[in-house]
DNA sequence: ACGAAAAAGCGAGAGAAGCTCATGTTGCAG
DNA sequence: CTGCAACATGAGCTTCTCTCGCTTTTTCGT
């Protein structure tokens, strides 16, 4: 898992030029993020990482500004990986769906990201804290590619309204996969499914508003 | 603001027993809050916590095992105030309002506590990553809070839906709410009406289910 | 009122983590 | 071949959290 190179390491540090040092940054990132995993941001030491990813520290430190710019460049990773999965849904084999499996389909897409890719709950959960401005960057991503492609959904839908709704959208099944991933198997599978129940009938009350019994 | 007694410190320290330093334990926490808001937790040192409450170290850590600790005392008082907000929700004067009405006053009630309550943003963003058993913990009181009253609302909803639904609610309103609190105020009100809209049609959904057109 | 036990007060400094820097080595372009 | 940029290295500086041993104060039974 997670063998591509490391495309961004950019900030304001050295970029490895030569093929021996890119190789060793990887090995850094690979090595940071099972250390991650297994121990937790906080409880890695930098001295660790670079120890069993046979690098001296100074080298470390020679790619990597900081402990956080590792966790930085793993949540970007991870990012560009889950937004590659969600442009799927914005083709026009995905588009010509019925709007209930169409969600459905969105929403299971997310929880099988976060079952497949247990490193990115490990990631994110530091990220969210320490770096709540990376976060913000990995979500926006996801919005804007929701705001495009939900006037192809239902055209009933105003641009003004696509950025709100693919907003709430966005952050509301993140957050709930997010945390179903946690959960029990049993209750994770409700969770899911109640995610998009949630979803579709907030999408269907755009294109046809309820006028019933209880509201009002 | 925050001028209640400490209720727990409890955990596996020694709690204070006179008033003196019952006082000196307050005076901590108040300036820990301050401090963590305008540095963030990681930047905040025990050193100058200490120092600004005018007490030694080894005092602070005489009832606190350690600097984390002070970040959950203080999550503990917040995550109390807003579980006593929302009970106000449980009061037969609110159960017998139309649920469109009911979702709208209790969406804007947590709006309402985030925007009064500036620290809770503070010191849960420090939380959620550091310590996530304790947001859990938090949530949780909610989430049972929300299961008692979703029976009275609507006899439709199984015991079982209600735990899944209290569930859902509690994490969506909570996160979506949470997020609105830090964009600027034409969005952030947008993102009210839309959480409001979000839950009503969900809600709706259990009671009501739409047969119509686009689904299925 | 007295004395002992419990609680609180105290801060130097141990221990450990993140990161630097001075210095030496290697790769590559002209 | 020459020279500059990239890379390598690890001792140790800085700064943080938390401990430990000791003193002082409060509490409370007699």
């Amino acid at each position: 898992m997670v063998k591509q190179a490391a495309s961004a390491i950019a900030r304001k540090w050295r970029q490895p030029k030569q093929a021996h040092s890119l190789e060793r940054v990887n090995r850094i990132l690979d090595v940071a993020e099972a250390i991650f995993i297994e121990q937790g941001y906080a409880a890695a030491t930098t001295k660790e990482i670079a120890a069993v990813a046979e690098v001296p520290i100074g080298t470390l430190y020679q790619f990597f500004p900081d402990k956080e710019a590792i966790l930085q460049t793993l949540a970007e990773r991870y990012s560009d990986l889950l937004n590659q999965q969600v442009q799927v849904f914005a083709t026009e084999a995905m588009l010509v769906l019925p709007l209930s499996e169409y969600v459905r389909q969105l929403v299971e897409g997310v929880d099988t990201f976060f079952l497949e890719n247990p490193g990115y709950r490990a990631v994110f959960v530091e990220i969210t804290t320490t770096m709540p401005e990376t976060e913000e960057a990995g979500d926006q991503q996801l919005i804007q590619t929701m705001t495009g492609i939900l006037p192809k959904l239902n055209s009933a839908f105003s641009p003004e309204d696509c950025e709100a709704i693919a907003f709430v959208l966005v952050k509301a099944i993140g957050n709930l996969i997010w945390i179903a991933s946690g959960q029990p198997p049993a209750f994770r599978q409700r969770l899911v499914q109640e995610t998009q129940k949630l979803c579709l009938n907030y999408l269907q009350s755009y294109s046809n508003p309820r006028i019933d019994l209880v509201s009002q």
